[in-house]
Formats: C-alpha cells, sequence, structure tokens
DNA sequence: TAGTGCATGTAATGCGTTACATGATTTC
DNA sequence: GAAATCATGTAACGCATTACATGCACTA
C-alpha cells in the first residue's frame, strides 16, 4: 500500500498493542504529538486504508455495551514496520515562526528585537512545563527508545533557553 | 487583509529590498528555508494578494528585454509587518520522522536501533554541511538578526551532534 | 548550439486541521 | 441530573508541494 506520512504513527503505536482509533489519538497526544501530530480525520481514515492493506485487523470489541473497534497489527504489517524503521533517510525539516521574526527582527529597535528573543526563550519554557506535565510518574519505566526521545525533547529545550540566553547576553554585552 | 504562513516571509524580504517573484523564492532558498520553506505555487499568488490590499507596490522593471515585475514594500506594509513582529505567541512545533523511527526503534535488535541513533546523528552532519554551503564567503557581514538565526542553525546541529553522540555513549555503556 | 539561468505563472494533488454530528456510559 | 469521558466518523477548508507550461537571454 502507499504509506503516507501518518502511517508510520498509527502502524508504530499498533506494534506495541491493540487499540482503537480513539485510543490511537490519545496515545498520539500523550506521547508524540510534541514531533508528530495526528488529528482523528487523518487516524479513522488510516485505520480503514491499513485493515485494507492487510496490515492490521479491526474486531468489535464489547466494552460494556459501547461501540468499539479495536485493532491489532498482524504478521505482514509488522514486517512493513520494520522496513520502515530500517529506512536511514533523515531529513530535518522546521517550520518556525519565532525564528521567521527574529531573522526580520533587525527592523525593529534593538530592545524590541531583544524582546523577540525573550519570547522565544519564554517559548521553550512553556514546552518543557508542557513536556513535564506528560510525565504522569507512575514510575513504570518506558522502553529505553522511548524515553529516549522524551529525553530528547527535554534536553532541546533545555538547550534552547540557554542558547537564547547566552545570545541575548553576546548581543547587550556590546 | 488575511494573512497566511507566508505572508510574512514575503513581506520581510520585501522590506529588505524591492525584489520579483524570482528574486524572492531564491531569497527563501539561501536563507529561510530551513526553518520556513516556500515555492513559486505561494509566492506568486501571495504577491497579488499583497498589491491588492496595498501591503506592495509592483512595477514593470525593463531588464534587458527580458519582462521582470518587481515589488517594493508600502508604508502600510511597514506597518502591518511591525504590527506582526510585536506578536510574541512563540509555540515551537516540529514534524521530525527520525524521531517517529527512534520512538519505536524497541521493535528492532539492539544494534539496529543504535544506528538509527547513527543515522540520525547523520541527518545533523548533513544538515551541517547544507548550512555551511549557504556562507558564500564573501565577506559582507550580514545584519545582527539575520546572523543570530544562521548561528541558531550553525548551533542546534552541532547541540544534536553532541547528543546523539552522548546517548548512544549512554545506551553501550550498560 | 546547447545548456544554464532568469522569469512568470497555474493546475492538480496531497496533507492535515477544524469543526461538526452523533450517541452511549461513567462519574460527581 | 449534569458534566466528563468514551467512541466513531465525515465534510469543508486551508496550506503547501509538485509538476507542468512558456519563453527570453546569456555563456561556454
Amino acid at each position: 500500500m502507499e504509506a503516507t506520512a501518518v502511517t508510520w504513527a498509527v502502524l508504530g503505536l499498533l506494534s506495541q498493542r491493540a487499540r482503537s482509533g480513539y485510543d490511537i489519538k490519545n496515545a498520539v497526544d500523550r506521547t508524540i504529538r510534541h514531533f508528530w501530530a495526528a488529528s482523528y480525520g487523518q487516524i479513522y481514515p488510516e485505520l480503514k486504508r491499513l485493515e485494507a492493506a492487510g496490515w492490521i485487523e479491526g474486531a468489535d470489541a464489547a466494552n460494556g455495551g459501547r461501540a468499539r473497534r479495536e485493532y491489532r497489527i498482524t504478521a505482514a504489517g509488522r514486517q512493513a514496520l520494520a522496513d520502515w524503521l530500517h529506512g536511514t533517510e533523515t531529513r530535518i525539516e522546521l517550520r518556525d515562526e519565532s525564528l521567521l521574526r527574529l531573522f526580520f527582527a533587525d527592523r525593529l529597535p534593538a530592545e524590541e528585537a531583544l524582546g523577540l528573543l525573550r519570547a522565544r526563550r519564554e517559548g521553550y519554557g512553556a514546552m518543557l512545563a508542557y513536556l513535564r506535565s506528560l510525565d504522569d510518574g507512575s514510575g513504570t519505566p518506558d522502553p529505553p527508545f522511548v524515553d529516549l526521545v522524551y529525553r530528547w525533547a527535554l534536553d532541546y529545550c533545555a538547550w534552547g533557553i540557554e542558547w537564547c540566553d547566552r545570545q541575548e547576553q553576546r548581543l547587550t554585552s556590546r
């Protein structure tokens, strides 16, 4: 099947355990949203495509009297996921409006331009607070690479804050 | 007018000097593409919208016998740009397929999972090489904040490389 | 004279979000 | 009884890329 951007997020989450579309959306929001968002408008159609391809199987799972369709990954799905995981193409792409503002900040009086740098610092701080709020403190340790990606986000924010501080000092000390 | 994502990139570049659509595309690719891409399919329609709003003015600029339409920013346009620059809302968003792979790397044998970390490191290295290739070595110093954003990208890559090295050590030393 | 660069633009397509519609169940 | 949560889905819209169409001018 034709893999799109959302394919691997959904398939990967189903490789951890069987889930409903609703579960997947929650898992995305709790764990990978800060580097890979996905909405219902992508997830539900993708589940049907994945099922048609034979990479997952859906089954009606009674849940009280509440309708619920739970999907589990198939052997073919695991294979497809493994193939994707072996891909190494790594192009780093960002879309960062705060950087765009900074880029044009020479149009502003010096003090206001520095304000944009401080605002960026605050942005990193807010993301850090958000990331920490994701840690439910359950004490259950995550698998090593799940933990690794969480660390990446924390470390990235910490680095970003330091970077803004350093640059502000450099720019004001002249 | 209704500002979209590409509005500020185009208007900001025109605040530096008058340019054609073609010039704008080149400037985007040379200076801001790594954090804010834009294609012809966005730039040319946007120029018409900006002109209709009175934020820029186009004039046919003879260039040999070659047709060329050059746009310059108006006073209203400068004001609009300044208003946008004063916005401080800073949400950091990424879409990073390499992080998504790492997140699911627990599905792989340990050695292959570490390979993904190394591939990420290579990705940072490639971006660094690309960024350095953008420096034309003309010696003409950039305005402070243009330079600042360029430094950000360089520093981010350097940090990313160190981070991957550190994490690889941490994961192998157990 | 062939290739590269300058120059303008549009159409088709794809990706992704937002908003909406619907309704059952659980918790306070 | 109200509010939150579980649950599934679609339609409309907007943003962005890709591919294409066109043609002149300069340079090797």
